[in-house]
Formats: C-alpha cells, sequence, structure tokens
DNA sequence: TTGAAAGCGCTAACAA
DNA sequence: TTGTTAGCGCTTTCAA
C-alpha cells in the first residue's frame, strides 16, 4: 500500500516522468494516444498526485488559510463556511485556524499560515486592534480583513456599508411610525461600530427623530450578556423609547431576555431590531428582524480580493457590501 | 521582500546549510554557542521555515483534514471549532472541507485530502453511507469517523453511547413523573437513531413507561422542518403524551414552533426533551432540556484516536463518550 | 561538532 | 511529441 509516485507510473508506461507529469497536467504538448494510456495506468494504480512535491516546484499551495476569532460564533461560522464555497470554486482548499479572540495566538497563526505558504490569508479579526497586530508581518502573501472596517490603506479589507445598514435599520423604525428610540451598545475603539452609531444618529437628525444611547462600556464583545445588561438597565427606568435598536443581534438576544424578564412584551410594548442576521435571529420563538450583513457576498468579495492581489501586486484594496433588511416580528407598527 | 531561506542564513552565519537545520530543529548534535547565533540570525532577517519543503522530506504535514458534512450547522460548528484546539495542543493544523451533504463531493474532498498527505482525516459525515462510500480508498492514512456510530470493524469512529443518551433522557422523564411519553424523529437507516430508539423502547419498557412513535421519514436530515411536521400531525391528534422526546435537538425546535402555533404550552401543557445539546437551545427564549453530546470530548478523542492510529498501525478503533443530561426549562415535573 | 551531498515527488526549461 | 535534467527548500545520512 505504498504511495504510487509518477516514476512508476513511468515505468510501467514506459514512458520517461516527464511524460507522466504532461499528461497529468493537461498540457497540449502530448499526444492523445499516450496521454489516455497514461491516465488510464493512473486510474489503475491509484495513483493521486502529490500536492506537496507540486507546491514547492510550482511555489504555490492552492491553500487560503484563514484566521478567526471563532469557529463556532454562528456569523462567523457562516462567513467561514461561505468562503470555503467561494474558494472551492476557484479551486483553493482552506486551512482555518482559530486565534480565540486572543491577539498573541491570532499572531502565531498567521505567522503558521505563512510557513505553510499559504497564497492568501483572510482575516476575521480577534479585535479592533488585528490589523494593527498584524501590520509586523511584511509578507508579499495577500491578506485580506473581512467584516471589519479598518482605516484606508491601512490594509485589504471587506465589510458592509455599516452608515448605510444603520440608516436602513432607522429609516425602517421610521417607516414602523416610532420617533423615540434608543440605540444600545455603541462602544469605543472600534470604527465597525461608530459608522453604526454615526449613521444612526445622522439618519434620525435628518428625520426628525428622538435617539437615546446606551452605550457598552465592557471590554469584552457584544454578548448577549452585554445586550441583558444593558437593557435591563435601562429597563429600570425607560425613557419613553419605542424601540431599541441594538449594534449586534447578540446585543439584540440579551435585550430580548432582559425584555421578557421585565414583562415588557416584544413587540408590543416594545420594539427591538438587530444587526447582522446570525442564524439564531429565525428561529421562530426569537423572529428578530434585523439588518443582515450578506455573508456569502462578503466571502465571495473576500476571495476575489485575495486571488486578485496575489496576481496584480499588493495595493490595499476594499469593498464594501450592501446590507438589508430583514423583517421579522420583532418590531411593530404604531 | 523575497522568502529567506535556510542558505542564506547559512552564508550570513558562515555555515553550512545543514548546521543551520539543525539549529532550528533544536537538534543536539551542535554547540550551543552556534545555536544562539544562528536562532539570532534568523530572527533578525525574519526566517520563517517553509512547511512546505519540510514536509516533503519528512513525509509528515502536520496538517490534520477535516470532512464535515456542514461548516455552518450548529452542532458541528462546535465541534470543528474543539476540533481544532485538540489539534492545535498536539501541533496540528486543520484543512478543513465541506461535503454539503453531498456523498459525491464529500468522496472528492476526501481524496483531495489524501493528495495534499494530510497526517490523518477527520470525517463528519455527510449520511449514513459515509463510511461506505470512502471505504474505496486503500489508504495509510488513519481517518476516524465522528458522531455516527458505524458497524464494528468497518470504520475507526467516535460517538457517545446512544443508547445510554436515550435511557438517561427517559429516566429523566420517569422522575419528573411522565408515564406516557412520545419519541419524535425516529428513523431508517441510520444506527445512530436506531440506537437511539432502541435504548428509548427498552428504557421505557423496564421503568413500566408507556411509550408511542412518530417517525420521520423526510429523506433529508432531521431537520427543524421534520419536527415541525411532525408535531403539527401530532398535535392535531394527540395521544395523551405528557412528554415528547426528540431524536435531535433540531426536530424539537421544529416541534416547539408547532406547539406554540397550536396553542400547546411548553412546559405547561407539554414537556419536550431534545438531543445534542447545540446552541440554540441554551437561548433564554427556548430553554430545551436535553442530552448533551460532549463535542469537546469527542473532539478530544477523534484526535487522539487518528494520532495514535498514525503510529500505530491502522486497526479499527473507536471510542465511545457518555453523554449527560442538560437541564433547562422545556420540561415540567407532574 | 560540523560539512557535504543525496534525495523527497514533482514541474519546467531545454534537447533531441 | 518525448526524454533529460536541474532544481524547489529542507532533513538526514555519512564523512570528516
Amino acid at each position: 500500500m505504498e504511495k504510487v509516485t509518477i516514476k512508476e507510473i513511468a515505468k510501467v508506461a514506459n514512458v520517461s516522468y516527464a511524460t507522466v507529469s504532461r499528461a497529468l497536467s493537461g498540457s497540449p504538448e502530448i499526444g492523445d494516444a499516450t496521454r489516455e494510456r497514461i491516465l488510464k495506468i493512473c486510474d489503475e494504480m491509484k495513483y493521486i498526485p502529490d500536492s506537496v512535491a507540486r507546491s514547492m516546484v510550482r511555489k504555490r499551495t492552492d491553500i487560503i488559510g484563514v484566521v478567526t476569532a471563532s469557529i463556532n460564533n454562528p456569523f462567523m461560522s457562516e462567513l467561514i463556511e461561505a468562503i470555503e464555497v467561494a474558494a472551492r470554486e476557484r479551486g483553493y482548499n482552506l486551512m482555518v485556524c482559530n486565534s480565540s479572540y486572543d491577539l498573541e495566538l491570532e499572531k502565531r497563526q498567521f505567522s503558521l499560515l505563512l510557513g505553510r505558504r499559504v497564497d492568501g490569508i483572510i482575516v476575521i479579526p480577534a479585535g479592533h486592534d488585528t490589523a494593527k497586530n498584524l501590520s509586523g508581518y511584511e509578507t508579499d502573501v495577500p491578506v485580506v480583513y473581512v467584516s471589519e472596517n479598518l482605516q484606508d490603506g491601512e490594509a485589504s479589507y471587506v465589510a458592509i456599508d455599516n452608515a448605510a445598514g444603520a440608516r436602513i435599520g432607522v429609516e425602517y423604525l421610521y417607516k414602523m411610525g416610532h420617533r423615540n428610540i434608543l440605540y444600545l451598545g455603541r462602544r469605543e475603539g472600534s470604527l465597525t461600530h461608530s459608522l453604526r452609531a454615526d449613521g444612526v444618529i445622522k439618519a434620525c437628525s435628518e428625520l426628525g427623530m428622538n435617539v437615546s444611547f446606551k452605550d457598552n462600556l465592557s471590554s469584552g464583545k457584544s454578548s448577549m450578556d452585554a445586550g441583558y445588561q444593558l437593557a435591563k438597565e435601562y429597563f429600570a427606568s425607560p425613557a419613553g423609547a419605542t424601540a431599541i435598536f441594538c449594534a449586534t443581534d447578540s446585543l439584540a438576544l440579551g435585550a430580548m431576555h432582559a425584555a421578557d424578564e421585565a414583562g415588557v412584551r416584544i413587540p408590543d410594548d416594545i420594539s427591538i431590531l438587530g444587526f447582522d442576521n446570525i442564524s439564531f435571529t429565525s428561529l421562530p420563538r426569537i423572529g428578530m428582524t434585523t439588518v443582515e450583513q450578506p455573508k456569502a457576498e462578503m466571502a465571495q468579495a473576500a476571495i476575489d480580493l485575495v486571488l486578485s492581489e496575489r496576481t496584480e501586486g499588493d495595493q490595499k484594496n476594499s469593498r464594501s457590501i450592501k446590507p438589508r433588511l430583514v423583517e421579522r416580528t420583532s418590531c411593530r407598527r404604531i
């Protein structure tokens, strides 16, 4: 059960092993008859080409590395699945590394991928400093960040138009008759979050709506737990908002929990609007209306970007994806 | 920004490149002074070893391939994350391939991984025929199936003790005072599902409980949708069960939806018990009590198995993991 | 303790 | 159209 190599095929076929290589790579400089014959022998001998050896000489691995903050996070796992599909369509495999939201580990994983000579790296950032964290590696391997806005010129990235997403949410609420809303979960230090919050402010002011804020001071992520706490505080002394626009679905889920606990009915007493459209939100018992980040589109854009930079040199590019509203049952018309 | 190789390091350090290799691999046959000096130069020149070249000569890649039916499925993504962690601890990276529940694609992905010379393959099966589907590949690469029971001797696998899981669920229901239950979602052709169903029957008979069945005839997976349909049919002409034990959490979620729609209150009017403990079930609004498959343990066992078979030859092994009950709020004491 | 050199399985330039 | 051959960057004998 030893691994069959090209040389043994050559011996059996009575040709040089270069000829076998040509047959396999579909090179035009080979006779149809020989090709057929060789291919048949390969098949019979169950030959599987050694990608490692091939990578070595071709100086490409056909592997895209992915460094993600989490594999299990519903938003990210959906993104990764879409990245896998998009990569596969272009003939690439994925090497997925988990940073567990840890900047040090993220760095190690990134470096590892470089050593593995992947053809490109897609990063789903562990934190807001990820791009800075990874900027030390001078490399000609294309790197694309997904889902987080970066400073322009800092690095290539794919993100939704967060300001537009905020506007879409606010306009929807406006259309539903809401004039006084709470924006929950704004936070410092994240460009993505500032863009959303600023978008909300701008849209509200243009539409003549009143907006108040409940900021997320927790150092951690935008977790359900944070949403729960924030909403709980709000419900303790409500300020008359008829709708809560949450910066992320996780926060919204937490806010929903707090509302349930406080006996505040959704959407009868208050409307809740999320952001991201993670899989949880579509459950019948949840029915969260939310601003969607189109993950498949983002994944496609990331793959396109990473592969185009491979051939065209490494200017910093970025792609902005249009978000859209997914209407369910957590918001009511008033 | 050309890639630095071992030769250039050698030149700078004024040693042969074999010596550099030794310094890097921590070989004992080298002087401390030289090692230090070489390592420092590597650092300064930002040398990153080429894993591809190394793999070629060492005949191992330190990569574990994963073929999964879905990356996004909550059960599987949790499993994959745990596999990544366990693999990393042992110095391995993951190459994750998605079969999208398609047996043909699953085969291609498997073969691809073989070509990439991964050191082992973990398969999260696309269907009940997966092991058969993949049995054509004679290879000395260890393969371990996770999450499905297989015929013994067919291949190596890791699965929970499904009969025990069924018993745990039934005993819990018994303890809560239920004597008449419905088992929802039994299906043909899957050893895993038969084991669960048989376990339920056996436990019920031993405890003197009455159990009826609502079988899953849909050819597809154990989806929420199937659970919804099945439960809907049941609620149309209920047979007096006080609890529904669902073969999977997805089915249970669907059953919950059907109950909500039919005005059947959970747990007041009927109790629902799931199986798997996928992340969805822990949401406050769901609160599904369920029999957990311990994913981290399963992942660890799979990695252990795949790596041990690498060194010890390829007998077929299997590991059985003990499931446990996670109590939430979907079952009531009567 | 170090160096020289073979070779891992393959591709691609060059010859024939 | 096919064969010969030189590497790709590294590890690992074998010699020194």
